[in-house]
DNA sequence: TTTCTTACA
DNA sequence: TGTAAGGA
């Protein structure tokens, strides 16, 4: 599968993200903050992405315009670490599962969480302003 | 010129 | 999240 090298690979510095995935620079930074992406620095400290990068921003931006937040967005993207994405290879039938699942999870979670307005204790909430997302969803 | 980190009227 | 500062 050489194809997962091509998809792995940091090709473009965070200027082009930015258009590619209409996020802002400070956006973007604050992702990597989280985990949510781990992109590739060259010997400058400067930031190369790859096209699995963008796609995972592009996903994030789409929960986040629903009002998932940070907390939330981290359930639904498998931790793929630059370690975990060699693993997954072999098992891209199971991955693609496992994704469904964090998915549906997810849904029920919100569905939880906006119908009875609130978080039980020691949960946190996956939502921003439960006012923005309860048009939304 | 572009990007990086840190910090906050 | 936006934006300014100061360096690479």
């Amino acid at each position: 599968m050489s194809d997962e090298i091509r998809r792995n690979m940091a090709l473009f510095p965070i200027g082009i993200v930015m258009k590619l995935t209409d996020l802002t620079a400070r956006q973007i930074r604050y992702y990597e903050q989280h985990q949510l992406i781990v992109p590739a620095r060259t010997s400058g400290n400067q930031r190369l992405f790859s096209f699995n990068d963008v796609e995972r921003l592009l996903e994030i931006k789409g929960l986040i315009d629903k009002g998932v937040n940070i907390a939330g967005i981290k359930q639904v993207m498998n931790p793929m670490t630059k370690d975990s994405q060699e693993a997954t290879v072999i098992t891209k039938d199971t991955e693609v599962k496992r994704k469904e699942m964090s998915d549906s999870q997810l849904y029920r979670m919100l569905k939880q969480q906006l119908l009875t307005g609130g978080t039980r204790p020691g949960q946190v909430s996956l939502i921003q302003g439960e006012l923005s997302s309860f048009f939304k969803l």
